[in-house]
DNA sequence: TAAAAATACTCCATAGGTATTTTAT
DNA sequence: ATAAAATACCTATGGAGTATTTTTA
C-alpha cells in the first residue's frame, strides 16, 4: 500500500470516474485503473462497484476510504510540521539559562512560546553550568546561554554566539548614592551590602585589582544568590547595592564608581559540538542578539 | 514521502546503525542511506547526526520519527481492518428486517455484534418493505430480510438465499383448544380472536381457498399489527390464537387445523443487484440457514 | 453507438544492487 | 587500520504511457 494509492481512492471517491479522476491526478485513465486495482487487490475486496458510467464506493470501500482520508491527513501534516520545524517557526527548544542569562532572556524566551503559539513549545530552565551540560548532553536541553568562563573545557561543548556584556554597581534610584556628585569610591560603596550571584575567579581577580584587597567578593559581598531576579527584587526594595551584568536589572541606575569596573562577562550560547542543531535555534540566537549584545 | 522511507526512519532510530538497519530491512547500506538521504531533502533538515560510527536522530528527528510511528501505525492498522472487513471480522452490517424476520433474527442479529465486538458494529432496523428498499437504495442499509411477495418487483434489486416457512396456527400451551383431540375445524378456531402480522393478497387467497370466504383476513383478524413480537406476547397471554410463520412462535404450541395451512412465507435476503455485498454479509446469510431453513 | 473502464504492450524512472571511496575512530 | 557511511555506476522492477478491446448505458 502506498500513500499515493490512498490519494487515488479519494479522489475516486470523490469523483465517482476513473477518467476525471485520472485526469484530476495528471495520471491517464488506465495508470489510475491500475493502481486502485492493485489495493483492491492487496485489500482482498473491491473498493467500487464499476457501474457502467460511474464508479461508486462499495461498502468496503466506504469503511477504508474513511481511514485512508485521516492517514493522508496525517501524513501531509507531518511534512507540513517538518517544513514549518525546518524554519524554526514549529518544535520545541530546550533551553538552559545561566543566572545572568536567565534574569535577561527569561521572560523573553516565554514570549517567543507566546508569540509562535501553539506550534512552538519552549521551555526553559536555570541551573548551574554542571547540571545544565549535563541536560546538555543526555539530550534534554537543545542549547544553553551561560558564562562561557563556567564552563568546564571540553571537546563535545560548541560555543558560539559570545557576548560581552560589562559588570557595573547598580542601585535602586533614589538611593544615598545616587546623589553624591562626581565619582563615588569602592569604600564608599561598601558601606552599603553589596549583593551578587557567585563570581567567578576572574572576576574576584579584576576587583582585587581595582579596588584592593578589601575588595575580594568573599570579603565584600553580604548577600549571594544564583538568582538574580530575587537578587534584583532585594536591591529595588532596600539600600543593598547589586554587582552584575550592566542591563540586566532594568529598573536600576548604575554607580559611577572610580576607578570604573573593568570585567566583562562572556556569555555564550552552548550546544553539542558535532550535532545537529535545533531547528528553532536561530530563534533563540536573534533573541540574544537583540536583547543583549545591544549594550 | 513514502511510508517505506517512515519505516527505514523509524528502524534507523532504533538501531543506530544504517548497516544493521539495512539488515533487518533486506536492503544493502547504499540503499538505505539514499533513502534516508531522500526524506532529509524532502523534509528540508538533517534527520541524523552522522557522528562516525554512530548515528543518531537530531533534535528535529526525534520529532518527526514520533509522528512517522504513529502513521505508520495507523497505515498497518487500515490494511489489517481491510483484512478483517474483507472476510467479514470487522466491519459494519446494517439489516432492515420485516416483521416475520425481525422476530426470528434480531436477537441473533444482535448476538452477532455481541460475539465479534469490537470490531463488528451491527445495527438492526425493522418496518415495511417500502421503507426498507428505501433504506436500501440510500445506502443507509446493507441488506434485508423480508418476504419476498412484498417487494415490488424492481430490477436494480437483488434476491437470494430463499427460505420457505410454513404458516400455522398457533396458541398458549394449555389454551382449551390443545385440550381437543383430533382435527380443528376453522370455525372451532375462529371462535377466539386471530391475531396476525399483516397477510399479503397470496396467504389470504390460500386462506379462502382452505377455510372459506369467512376466513377472509379481514374478516376473521381479530387484531393487527406489524410488531410480530407484541403479537406473541398477547397470544402467549390470553386465549387469542396467532397466525403466523410456525418456528418463529418458540413458546407456543401449533394447532392441528383441518385441512392443514398451505401457505407458505417466503424469506429472502435483498441487496442491490449489480453492487459489491458488505462483506460481513456472509455472517448474516449462515443466520438465515441456521436459524430459518432448520425448520 | 458512444463513453468509460479494462487489457495488452512498451518504455522509462527510480529504487535497489555492486564496487569503490571517503570518513571517523 | 578498520568499520561504517557516502558516492558512483549499473541493473531491473514496477509504475506510467499508448493503443486497443470490452462493457454498459
Amino acid at each position: 500500500m502506498t500513500l499515493v494509492q490512498l490519494r487515488h481512492l479519494i479522489s475516486l471517491a470523490a469523483t465517482g470516474s476513473f477518467t476525471r479522476s485520472a485526469r484530476e491526478a495528471f495520471l491517464t485513465q488506465p495508470a489510475l485503473s491500475r493502481s486502485i486495482q492493485a489495493l483492491e487487490e492487496e485489500l482482498g475486496q473491491p473498493l467500487f462497484d464499476r457501474v457502467g458510467h460511474r464508479s461508486e464506493l462499495t461498502a468496503f470501500g466506504r469503511e477504508i476510504v474513511q481511514r485512508a482520508r485521516q492517514l493522508i491527513i496525517d501524513a501531509d501534516e507531518l511534512v507540513a510540521v517538518g517544513h514549518r520545524m525546518a524554519d524554526g517557526r514549529a518544535g520545541s527548544l530546550r533551553v538552559g539559562l545561566g543566572s545572568s542569562p536567565a534574569a535577561l532572556l527569561m521572560t523573553p524566551i516565554l514570549q517567543l512560546a507566546a508569540t509562535h503559539k501553539p506550534a512552538l513549545r519552549v521551555s526553559c530552565s536555570h541551573g548551574d553550568s554542571e547540571q545544565l551540560v549535563r541536560g546538555l548532553r543526555n539530550r534534554t536541553l537543545d542549547a544553553l546561554v551561560v558564562e562561557v568562563r563556567s564552563l568546564k573545557p571540553a571537546t563535545d561543548l560548541h560555543v558560539s554566539s559570545i557576548i560581552e556584556m560589562r559588570g557595573a554597581f547598580m542601585c535602586r534610584p533614589g538611593h544615598p548614592l545616587t546623589h553624591v556628585r562626581g565619582g563615588l569610591s569602592f569604600e564608599a560603596l561598601n558601606k552599603y551590602p553589596i549583593a551578587s550571584t557567585l563570581l567567578d575567579d576572574e572576576i574576584a581577580r579584576s576587583m582585587i585589582e581595582n579596588y584592593g584587597p578589601r575588595a575580594h567578593p568573599e570579603e565584600c559581598l553580604s548577600a549571594q544568590c544564583n538568582d538574580f531576579n530575587s537578587l534584583m527584587e532585594v536591591v529595588r526594595r532596600t539600600d543593598a547595592i547589586l554587582l552584575g551584568v550592566r542591563n540586566a536589572a532594568t529598573e536600576l541606575v548604575e554607580l559611577p564608581v572610580k576607578p570604573a569596573m573593568r570585567s566583562v562577562s562572556r556569555f555564550g550560547l552552548v550546544t553539542l559540538a558535532n550535532r545537529a542543531e535545533a531547528p528553532a535555534l536561530p530563534l533563540l540566537r536573534d533573541l540574544l542578539e537583540s536583547r543583549m549584545s545591544s549594550n
